[in-house]
DNA sequence: GATGAATGAGTCTTCATTCAT
DNA sequence: CATGAATGAAGACTCATTCAT
């Protein structure tokens, strides 16, 4: 067997195991028992267990950016209207997490507790992904779909709660019930609750005072 | 010391350490140490380092379904309106997590990994929420505040998300920068962009944009 | 209650408890439950778990010796057969075992693994046994009523082995399929069997079958 | 070093520990000392403590089964007279035990407050010993050798309880005072005393009484 | 490259003993 | 004297990593 391919199985097995044990509660003896190789041989393409974890979410941070970049380039920016521009961008997240639901458990619910490298590297993800959706949100700003007054920092925050935990709810936990759900439907039904709240015309002395009355 | 004294330290300890480096890479030696105890107190008080770990979830269990009465108690159904409401659920949720951003982080990053009994807690205590919520609107449907077409499931799931990832940004990871915003703000700031979405009038043939007739 | 009655009864329960799980699975825990009185009580008391033990063993021995001098003061040398006095030894050790089951436990089946000054006791409880055994068997060479030519070492183990296991199997292990064999009944059988053996006149050109001359 | 030879070292050393000094006092680490081995190593060939101990019994036990198996195959039966008959059997018996005076110690030695499948392993192996003498003497009562009056119960524990003590005594505990003498010199002592009584045809009428003179 | 036996630092847990109240 | 909370040395077991074959 190649080297590649070898070193691929590897992190095949592993993400299995990773995402359906943890990164604590699986070890090298579970992923050697499940690839069928010897003990020796994951650190022969690995540094160590730490090495496993980080390519695994490296791979998919690179995953995702390459979507996003794919992505945009298929847009046309001319035509499309700011609703529709959102649910495109939460449906190809949400597509992004669908297509590899055991990543999507890793990164969604691994948390504190792993060494301070793998922390870091999720937190790096979790933080691009934010930046991007707040990137976005001040475009809308500036081109009036969105109100100026809209904080931005708290509303990327929901967008990203809500969508991770849906994908975390129906690609991963949920799966099975659910298995018939369209991203496409998904996609829809969380634009249709954000987008009357996002893109609403408030004008900005209504908005800042709770009740006149 | 008195027995539930000494316990209580223990647990506050252990909060601190499980909140700032996860059940796995908190070890006894640690707790031991910033408690000031011998090794064997700890487990004069608790059957293992599990025991620990359980008994503070549940403590943080029952704050939280107190925390609901207490609050339904207080409302008057017959005046608030649907918006107040919903601003009313979202704060005392935030605040919920506020008064204790060390278990909010423990319970909001601990995920896959631990051991089995640990995970059936955490599930427990997610779940309630969200079925708490999902109640919620199907509450909502029947007064007619909230459209019969609404996928509660999903709903909830937006909410859930958006609020948990909300106290997990402004009440842990960002605690410093943001510590002047007030639950207020923030529950505010959510019900803003949420209520227009979910209590929009829509009129289901338009809603049905996959209408095959 | 009393000092001495209150060593009496840790004393008890500690008996209890080592003759049924032995020295190293019987805690100061359980002998503390069961006796309803403090951990610290104990150590008023007894130095040590060891001391406890060895304490047990003491009065062990001293009980023994004592039913040895009572015995002989009750015998009327210059009638008794040899066979009877055999009989009689025989049944007054036996008789020792039966009054107290535990203490017959402990010391018959206790062994290696035990701290050195508690396997020092042990070991002279069981010499004196043997010691006693041969002093008479020489006895008996010299009023001819055993041959010259008798291996008195050997004999002695003989007979502590037969006596010693019988008093463990009829006492304590099978004590409820035979409660209502007496102690004179096995002295009988016993007798019966060694009787023959070490009584017979065996010229000493016979026994010598491995003489080279 | 092969698995297997490894296993057997590991074995050997904790078989010298365990009959020197217990199941409980000897330590994983005296183990490993001795056997100049790492920690893991010992946990690599056994599950753990108990599991060695174990293994240790079961190869007495088998040891022991296959020893009488190939001693009867040996026998002619329709030549030797009951008294060599005895002989050899407690000649066979003291020769197992000469054999492996470790596992001589630790099997006579160890009783109460062993780990419960340890000492269920011990029992099964004293119960098979006195079994197969039990068994032989009801041959003896057949074939009119021993008297149908005898008790074989209380007979099986003489012969086990004396049997075992020799060797006990011989191999074990006094060993260097006695390395000269042969197996075959205690088989013959012991014989020597046990035949008279086992063997005598004594009319059930004199047996029943004492001493009528 | 592949193997798997060997390693040993690291951790949890136990339990006899102490001592302030 | 009695109590029982606190102690900490001791010991079993784990598992990521190494390295000779």
């Amino acid at each position: 067997m190649k080297a590649e391919d070898r070193k691929a199985l590897i992190l095949m097995y592993s993400k299995q195991l990773f995402s359906e044990y943890g990164y604590h509660m699986t070890q090298i003896s579970d992923i050697i028992k499940r690839a069928r190789i010897a003990r020796g041989t994951v650190y022969q393409y690995f540094k160590n267990k730490d090495d496993i974890f980080i390519t695994l979410l490296d791979n998919y941070f690179t995953t995702w950016r390459n979507g996003l970049a794919k992505r945009d380039s298929e847009l046309d920016f001319s035509k499309i209207t700011a609703v529709d521009f959102l649910k495109q961008r939460i449906k190809t997240t949400l597509q992004f997490f669908a297509d590899d639901h055991e990543l999507c458990n890793i990164v969604l619910k691994m948390g504190v507790g792993l060494h301070d490298n793998i922390e870091k590297v999720i937190q790096r993800l979790e933080g691009d992904i934010q930046t991007i959706i707040k990137e976005e949100l001040y475009l809308g700003q500036r081109t009036r779909n969105i109100s100026e007054d809209m904080d931005t920092d708290l509303v990327a925050n929901l967008l990203t709660g809500a969508v991770l935990r849906t994908a975390l709810y129906y690609f991963v936990q949920e799966r099975e019930a659910f298995k018939d759900k369209t991203v496409d439907e998904l996609a829809e039904g969380i634009t249709r609750v954000f987008a009357p709240g996002l893109f609403q015309k408030v004008p900005s002395e209504e908005q800042e005072t709770n009740d006149p009355s």
